[in-house]
DNA sequence: CTACAAGCTCAACTTAACTTGAGGTCAAGC
DNA sequence: GCTTGACCTCAAGTTAAGTTGAGCTTGTAG
């Protein structure tokens, strides 16, 4: 029926499959948001399942929780997002996704050529070259895949 | 002639574009191999340059430097690796690549239509069971609780 | 021969994305 | 009314993949 119940920390875990400490963090990034109850315990709409969901896809290919986040910027803060506000989005990163898969096809391709042929030594290669444009960014752990 | 000129880290770096902390980053990790002069620093072989080149580009499709090592292993210790060997890696990445860029086809086709159309709240979406492959042994409960 | 760029080692710091732990609260069943 | 399990906060630990810095040695160009 109609009013649908909130879900505990615990439930949205359980339903998510992600750890209770990852939604806390998660949280903390601002990547999902809940209200509190007169305990100061979280309850959550039944919409974070949707964004939890898309977390957790959008991580597996490569999108940082930071990108995530700016991501959802674009959804609205006061009301339940449409399914035009998720198509938005989901747009963007379509975009992304086709150039990841681009660029892993012609990894795919030129791997079994390119490895054996030894232009990997340098600069004729074409996986060397599309790899040059990120070699000289700043310190830390650098980021994997995803540059777009 | 035939013997080709051994190289210093610098040498490597740039023409690796990977730092010189990075070399030995990878050295540390049994990644790549050096011999010493006699004044103890490194010189490289001309293979290192493949062997780095692979490295990168096998970090840009996801592969942990740990998985990178493990590859490695079946490569010679002794000799150049000979086409052959490359080959040999190569085609079982191929498979693995192939795998992962089936995974972002999936995702690309499925989250257009999957992310506005609900059924991410649970189990009965691709996108959601797919993932739950990956995750069924971390911390959280997950699992049962099918209701709807 | 001497300056100084390039190397060397080792320890500590960085970022991302979490997890673990300590110490304390809330809620529901018996 | 008490016990038990789910919650809460905050701090600290963890892994991956490097980077940065200090202090010291090598090697090469002038």
């Amino acid at each position: 029926m109609a009013t649908v119940k909130e879900l505990t920390v615990g439930q949205v875990a359980a339903r998510s499959g992600v750890a209770v400490s990852a939604l806390h963090f998660y949280e903390a990034r601002g990547l999902i948001r809940s209200h509190r109850t007169s305990g100061n315990q979280r309850r959550y709409g039944r919409d974070v399942l949707r964004r939890v969901a898309i977390i957790r896809v959008a991580q597996e290919v490569g999108i940082s929780l930071a990108d995530i986040a700016a991501a959802f910027q674009s959804l609205p803060e006061g009301r339940t997002p449409t399914r035009e506000d998720w198509n938005l989005l989901s747009t963007a990163w379509r975009d992304g996704l086709d150039h990841k898969i681009s660029q892993l096809k012609k990894l795919r391709d030129g791997l079994t050529d390119c490895i054996g042929c030894g232009c990997m030594s340098i600069d004729k290669c074409p996986l060397r070259n599309k790899e040059d444009r990120l070699s000289s960014q700043g310190a830390g752990a650098r980021r994997l895949l995803v540059e777009r």
